[in-house]
DNA sequence: TTAGCATGCGTAC
DNA sequence: TACGCCTGCTAAT
């Protein structure tokens, strides 16, 4: 469930559960033996997360992880591990452990390439100190499609394809519309969304996008359709009907991924500035 | 039991 | 643009 709410989650949780406590650091897979035998027996110094990269860092050197497609960081009381032949990544304080297993990047990382991997994400909207003019600067002069850009970590750090999706479906705009013909305000608006959004979906631990009135309960409708654990209006829900307006959801794929997006709410050519939801006036 | 797919990204053509 | 890479869940057999 890689999407930077889950990073930013992860960071937390690392240090509320172990603090400064000395950690058994183990590979039991044996691909990242080398350096866990480095950091085994000490303590977290912190952990933080920019976009989709999970710092954790060690006196040693900082732990990189970037959990892909398919990777998962998750905690557990488990002692020994289960199915110790994916578990890239074991840290314990004897009673809790935190298990990696299927990253997409777990090294060790010195001060300085922990200071490039930050230096070259892009602003993320979690962070308090991201700043969005660097993502306006490569939306208002790309003519890529908007949906493209919002993919690229180098301009919205930790977006992924459900925010994506979410975040054009809340603002009517239509995914193929050439960045640069975004009008400066619709990026505003967009931007304080994915702060409100994605800063949620730290806490909760899950993406939910609708609004009060397109809840299962607001609507009589069966929760969790996109059994995914959160309320979303398009991700994966091709061929059902829009929460808002009933037209069949459509999907399409884009550089490999698929998008989805209400033909109806986000016509051709909607630049987010006349059709929607009226999210235009989120207030972050 | 197996196949296909997934909230991602790097490299090669 | 296509493919490989990590694992685990779900749907199809």
């Amino acid at each position: 469930m890689p999407e930077g709410h889950v990073t930013h989650r992860l960071a937390r949780e690392l240090v509320a559960t172990f603090g400064a406590t000395p950690l058994r650091v183990t590979s039991p897979q044996g691909r990242f033996a080398e350096s866990s035998a480095l950091l085994d027996g000490g303590a977290l110094a912190g952990a933080d997360a920019v976009g989709k990269h999970l710092l954790v860092d060690f006196e040693p050197g900082t732990v990189w992880v970037h959990l892909g497609l398919i990777g998962k960081f998750r905690f557990s009381q488990d002692f020994p591990a289960p199915n110790p032949g994916t578990l890239r990544l074991r840290l314990d304080d004897g009673t809790t452990a935190a298990d990696l297993r299927g990253p997409q990047w777990c090294r060790l990382i010195t001060p300085a390439e922990r200071a490039g991997v930050v230096a070259n994400s892009g602003p993320d909207p979690i962070r308090p100190d991201a700043d969005p003019e660097r993502a306006w600067a490569k939306v208002s002069r790309s003519r890529k499609p908007v949906a493209a850009l919002l993919m690229d970590q180098a301009v919205f750090a930790g977006v992924g394809n459900i925010f994506r999706a979410e975040v054009l479906f809340r603002h009517g705009i239509d995914p193929m519309l050439p960045a640069d013909q975004l009008p400066r305000d619709v990026f505003d608006a967009v931007w304080a969304d994915l702060v409100v959004l994605m800063r949620a979906a730290v806490g909760a631990g899950r993406i939910d996008t609708v609004a009060d009135e397109h809840t299962p309960e607001a609507m009589g409708r069966d929760p969790r359709v996109d059994r995914h654990g959160g309320e979303v209006y398009v991700y994966r829900r091709a061929e059902l009907p829009c929460l808002a307006c009933g037209s069949a959801v459509a999907t399409a794929e884009l550089a490999g991924r698929h998008l989805y997006w209400c033909p109806s709410c986000q016509p051709t050519g909607s630049r987010g500035d006349a059709v929607g939801l009226g999210f235009a006036q989120v207030t972050a």
